[in-house]
DNA sequence: TAGATCATGTAACAGGTTACATGATTAG
DNA sequence: CTAATCATGTAACCTGTTACATGATCTA
């Protein structure tokens, strides 16, 4: 059994939902998978030509009245079993996630206490709107997919992104207090 | 004043450190930086290369008896004043992190319920690993860097490191606890 | 008729890893 | 003499984004 890249198990996993086209599969990264997995355009339409070559997926012209002509892609059983496969694999290694501002504190030494502050609060704003959009999405597949056998794993995977944005918003404001607390002194 | 990118930045900032050849930041990366950012020697050197020419660091060989020749980048002014004003700019988007084990969780649907806990066992395994790395590298920092003026961002950067690692822990143990709970029913 | 949305696709580029080549020195 | 460590460097390759080209259909 041959190994793929990453993109294309992600492509061969969107197959099995109800997202057929470049384009669908495009819109629902950007809406259910964005917190952990982004990939554009240039790499998806591309890996579905590769995904056709490997015979792991069939395409249809599809037509609905009102839009213009689409692709879908079908997976093939040879698809569903490379799906399988990798997903059974165990992960190698945990995800080395490069965090800038973790490298502009590391080097803070540079920076005024204010500075420092500002960099914290700025970012801290942002995890607070990512936590809200986890919300959204949580009550987006909990008021659609009730039925959908899927509903449950996606719901883990939003757990883990709330709680890890918690965390973070937490690290904020107990690191942003050192820095309060000692430009009082 | 010309923007760069963030490798530039990150050897930038390890030159304010004692580690001023292309080995030793290396070094200096796989111990220190490891836990948010990583770049290989296909990248240190060219960089090492640009910074001279761009005129923020000057290099000088030197040998040490008993060691190869090496070369060691000092910073200019220029080089200091562009690592300062990076530090200042705001971090405009928040790391997307890319973690293999939500996109199989995610599509977990298509494994048993042993599958996935055998996935999540190897991967909670894998973070209990790194938090004890975390807490070697802090008893490093604390035992040989009391009094350095770095000591204190090191730590924190750690602080953050080891609450998100402790968080995903018990993310793991939770989803775990859900599939254990479902078997036996 | 202009702008939004739906839809497919590619070329140029940026960023990064891996594998390799090279060679000095030291410890066992 | 051999393995480990110190040290520098590059070429081939993989992955991914951005910007662009193209064009249909619908709504205001």
């Amino acid at each position: 059994m041959k190994t793929y890249n990453h993109t294309t198990y992600v492509i061969l996993g969107i197959l099995t939902t109800d997202c057929k086209s470049g384009y669908a599969i495009k819109q629902f990264m950007d809406q259910s998978l964005t917190h952990f997995w982004k990939i554009s355009y240039g790499q998806i339409y591309p890996t579905l030509k590769f995904i056709v070559q490997e015979e792991m997926a069939e395409v249809r012209t599809s037509s609905t009245p009102g839009k213009p002509d689409r692709k879908e892609y079908f997976l093939t059983s040879k698809g569903m079993e490379a799906l399988k496969k990798w997903l059974e694999k165990p992960v190698e290694q945990l995800p080395a996630e490069r965090n800038e501002i973790l490298l502009k504190l590391f080097f803070g030494r540079y920076q005024t206490g204010d500075q420092t502050t500002t960099l914290l609060q700025t970012y801290k704003q942002k995890l607070e709107e990512r936590y809200q959009i986890y919300i959204s999405i949580e009550q987006g597949i909990k008021d659609h997919n009730e039925r959908e056998e899927d509903a449950m794993y996606w719901l883990l995977t939003l757990d883990y992104g709330k709680r890890m944005t918690a965390t973070a918003i937490d690290w904020c404001d107990d690191t942003l207090e050192k820095f309060i607390t000692k430009e009082g002194q």
